[in-house]
DNA sequence: TGGGATATTACACACGTTTGCAAAAACGTG
DNA sequence: CACGTTTTTGCAAACGTGTGTAATATCCCA
């Protein structure tokens, strides 16, 4: 009982047919001045809201985007939420959440019960556990609009946003080469996944253009999270011995390192550089505050949504090719230059 | 065109009527066991998705549930959400999010459209400039089920979820005293706010309990943002030339206080112990490491979606008097201690 | 085998909105 | 004033599903 009044309870009240009253609302030119002006009055007077079931049984379009996302708790993925958020509010659309908590099968179901939502859209980014995207396929098939950020398929014809994965670990790995570092570990994260495949490349790339081997043994593929950049270099250590730098896969994994390199009393960077991924907010407070490459979620969250948006409207045709590419920067900071440094970074700050 | 068949196109199938087969598919036992079981076949064959839509239209009840916080992007919401999702995705509900931006205006807004889209309940913090509340009264007077959660309204007879704000902060300002601290400033948060009020009265009568007069001059309100921290705290050195410690609202305004203390050459515990509130990430990992309330984010997304959960049906008959409150940890670490402590939280890894 | 009770299905309308088309009202012109 | 044109409104059907009620079909027992 929370929407009482209808059209036609408008309509009696002005002894009008309910369909006149539905063309003054959505301002129809056939219906009079006088009696549009009228219905919007006893539209207000009643409090009138109009039934967005009914609407959408008609026309089968709703003002839903549908977002799923590994985890909402990460920050990049929190905060590229928020960036659509932003963009999709102004443009009256509401967002339905979803989690895949890196599991393909939810990320199905997901998918599905979004569909099934009727969603104008989706924006995904991949489970890392995703391999097979028929689910996704199908509702592209079915004329469904997507974009996908940051955790994108491989080879499906859909809009991407996406930041230069390659040539960021490159200049991650470059960066760690200017310091005259040679034993350069790789915490690769989640096999498979294509921005894994990207970063490993640039900083496989990096070391041969820079006259240094490349040494499988430096690298060590597991998961996103802190505790496999701990383990993940643990065994690496085990390999080889010694590194004197870290090149992450992501900010996590950098300070999982972290604290085995603090377990192994050396010192960061003197013993160990290391660099990170994403510039998480913690990546600046942190005990040597954290060289990283910065992802800017919000604005790949609002990309993503502007790019939907203009998809819903039409104003793209050819879905495929069309990859937008953030440029990131390297922001250097104590885990490689030594050099204290302290920011409130701006509308950064954290929680209640 | 995202979904082709319908109940319509089953009964067509099968020569019987489609609310035959309505019924079939909701184990209505008027229906024969064969033909129940044909439908089903057929359902799955035309790969039969239910018209949510056509469904709500006629039952006024939809599997969606609004959410509304302050800010997505705060860690703490973000893990409140994410807990929500996993108690609701079992129950088969949606997440349609919204975030208020600390805006009144906005917060209205929102729960007008999640309103209008006929959402089975809301979960609410509220925004810290929200003072009226007739937009949830009038939810709630005509039966609309609501959650808060943190930020919660005064005197409004809706369950809400929250930890013991005042024993809290009588706990964290105990601490300190403890350690022989007489000039303890409060970062308080912005005025207004129902949390403020209730940990700056519990840190006032710790003080005033452990023979300690309670000073003005000492407490300074703002908002929830680093900066606050940063700025709140000048001014209360402007005011009394020296603190000995420092018992922030939240974490952010705990690390502006720490910046602060940093300018001033001065060092934290030894001149200026800090204890911050909620346990962001950042907590442990900054230098040093914080001493805070614990805040499970996480679980008090849970309990605010399965007490909405029982709400919707029927477990729960009067709303008010409905309060969970959560007890918190006191998590000491350097900022009070000078101890070191370096823990991997379980769980609580961040970003991509 | 007939009749009543019961199991099963069909019919029709409703939910609130939109929309093509027909009807009516208003207008303009000779 | 009558006629045609334009403006404005009313009618009815439709979207897909759910449900009360009526209509069959089935069964059981005398």
């Amino acid at each position: 009982m929370n929407q009482k009044s209808t059209i036609k309870d408008i309509a009696r009240l002005l002894n009008i047919h309910h369909s006149t009253v539905s063309r003054a609302l959505r301002n129809h030119p056939d219906v009079n001045q006088d009696t549009k002006k009228k219905v919007q009055e006893a539209a207000k007077r009643l409090n009138y809201m109009p039934n967005v079931f009914a609407r959408n049984l008609k026309s089968n379009l709703t003002n839903f985007i549908g977002v799923i996302v590994p985890e909402i708790e990460h920050h990049f993925f929190s905060s590229a939420i928020s960036g659509m958020e932003k963009i999709l509010y102004d443009a009256d659309y509401v967002i339905l959440v979803c989690q895949s908590n890196e599991d393909f099968k939810r990320e199905v179901l997901n998918t599905r019960a979004l569909i099934s939502n009727n969603v104008a859209g989706l924006i995904v980014s991949l489970s890392q556990t995703t391999v097979n995207f028929d689910h996704f396929r199908q509702y592209m098939a079915n004329d469904g609009k997507i974009v996908f950020f940051d955790r994108v398929p491989p080879d499906l014809a859909a809009p991407t946003v996406v930041v230069d994965d390659y040539e960021s670990a490159f200049k991650a790995t470059s960066h760690l080469i200017g310091l005259g570092r040679r034993k350069i570990a790789h915490l690769a994260g989640a096999e498979g996944v294509t921005i894994t495949k990207l970063r490993a490349s640039g900083y496989k790339d990096a070391l041969e253009q820079n006259g240094l081997v490349y040494d499988p043994d430096l690298v060590e593929f597991g998961g996103f999270h802190e505790t496999d950049g701990y383990t993940g270099l643990k065994k690496i250590l085990a390999r080889t011995g010694t590194v004197d730098a870290v090149f992450a896969v992501n900010d996590p994994n950098a300070i999982g390192a972290y604290q085995l390199i603090k377990e192994k009393s050396l010192t960061i960077p003197d013993d160990v550089a290391v660099v990170g991924f994403s510039d998480n907010p913690i990546a600046a407070v942190v005990t040597p505050s954290l060289t990283t490459i910065a992802q800017p979620g919000y604005q790949m969250g609002e990309m993503a949504a502007r790019i939907l948006i203009d998809m819903i409207y039409g104003k793209i045709k050819k879905q495929s090719d069309f990859k937008k590419v953030i440029n990131t920067k390297l922001v250097i900071r104590e885990s490689t230059s030594g050099k204290k440094e302290w920011l409130i970074p701006a509308n950064e700050a954290v929680s209640t």
